[in-house]
DNA sequence: CAATATTAAATTGTATACAATATTAAATAT
DNA sequence: ATATTTAATATTGTATACAATTTAATATTG
């Protein structure tokens, strides 16, 4: 049972990827491969190959000869994400719901219970992050659809820094505390079309929100 | 207006990629840098850097310290990727279908006309293939939703070859060759439920099709 | 002989060095 | 002075060389 060896690439991908998504990294900006290996005590091997792993996530725009820049999501892309993640994720819950136990169902209730707990003491950074994030992942848990997950997962990674920023911004995302109690009790019920629905209105909920801000920031450039 | 420079990585990636669709590399088999390399005459950077790019692709698995194989899908992740091809592809005509404008259609029509004289030409390679593809790009190309249509192109060309190799094995798939033009019908009248729900079942026809080809060769191994 | 430990070979991962391209600065011409 | 060329610099792309890891082969032990 060898320990996990993570190589140097991976390494640099993460570090990279959590400057990007933390802000330090702005969108638009340039990643020097030189400057960066030098940071990182690598060579720019790995961190050619960590730019190339971040491109196909859709952090990175890597332009041969030109370099790579942090993506710059517009108003209008993020409008398309948001979709794209209604659209994914309400066919991930119609696949999961079918096949979610009690056991399931108590078990996404308990993350609910903290996540209300983390909602009235105002921590909306671990409310709208971390436990929001355990929650849907729950209810998706049985959908038997890996690649579908993927994707999800992909453009979760992809909004993260926006509604980040949109926490920093606005203080969290006005998304109604009681909607998730409203999800998990479709769920329950076995309303398949009532949970899909109602999720889908969910998400795209949240995306109105960043995408005002969005709009704003845009406008004021 | 300088020639376009491809970059050594990017040629790599399109002759491994063909390799792959081709048939010519089999799923499951692995791909040796070293060999790789000196067959296309480069080192082994830029094989490595083309098999990154795959492996976002979907067509190539790349396991650190263990090297890369050409994925081999499943029955059960062609069933799921069809089925992702069938929604998102839904999506995109349901946006593009109110922008579609009349000689949008009419060159629909064009390349419809096209491929039914190639299946009645017996020409199956064609008319499934780039015809068929032509006629869905064109119909979608309105949709406005960059990202929606890379996912179609990457599953698209995923699904390629196993929808090459049920040509060679089957003959073609079963599609009537009406259902294309039932199709265009319904974006005429801009009747935009009737379209999405049957372009839906249109792909998942094709999958069935394909499915039955695959269970079938699974199970004689 | 089977199972495990050890060594050797193959293969991948990464640093360094150099080549190709793009960007910027300087020089020249209009 | 402005526009266009030319040279210098910065940056990316790729080959080579070496290090780390895995896989295969061999030796060792019970």
């Amino acid at each position: 049972m060898g320990i996990e060896h993570k190589t140097r690439t991976q390494l640099v991908a993460e570090a990279i990827r959590e400057k990007i998504l933390s802000g330090e990294i702005k969108a638009g900006e340039p990643l020097r491969q030189a400057a960066l290996a030098e940071e990182l005590n690598v060579s720019r091997i790995p961190v050619r190959e960590a730019l190339l792993q971040l491109e196909a996530e859709g952090l990175v725009n890597f332009e041969a000869h030109k370099g790579a820049t942090a993506t710059m999501l517009s108003a209008d892309q993020i409008d398309e994400i948001f979709d794209l993640r209604a659209l994914l994720e309400a066919e991930l819950l119609r696949h999961s719901i079918v096949n979610l136990t009690p056991r399931d169902l108590l078990e996404a209730e308990a993350i609910l219970y903290d996540l209300e707990e983390a909602t009235a003491a105002g921590d909306t950074q671990l409310a709208t992050g971390k436990l929001n994030a355990e929650f849907h992942v729950k209810l998706y848990s049985k959908a038997n659809r890996p690649q579908t997950a993927e994707l999800v997962a992909m453009y979760g990674k992809n909004s993260e820094r926006y509604v980040r920023m949109h926490i920093l911004l606005a203080g969290g995302i006005k998304t109604a505390p009681e909607e998730h109690r409203t999800l998990l009790e479709f769920c329950k019920t076995k309303d398949i079309n009532a949970a899909c629905d109602f999720l889908k209105k969910h998400i795209t909920g949240a995306k109105d929100d960043i995408k005002q801000l969005l709009v704003k920031m845009e406008q004021s450039q």
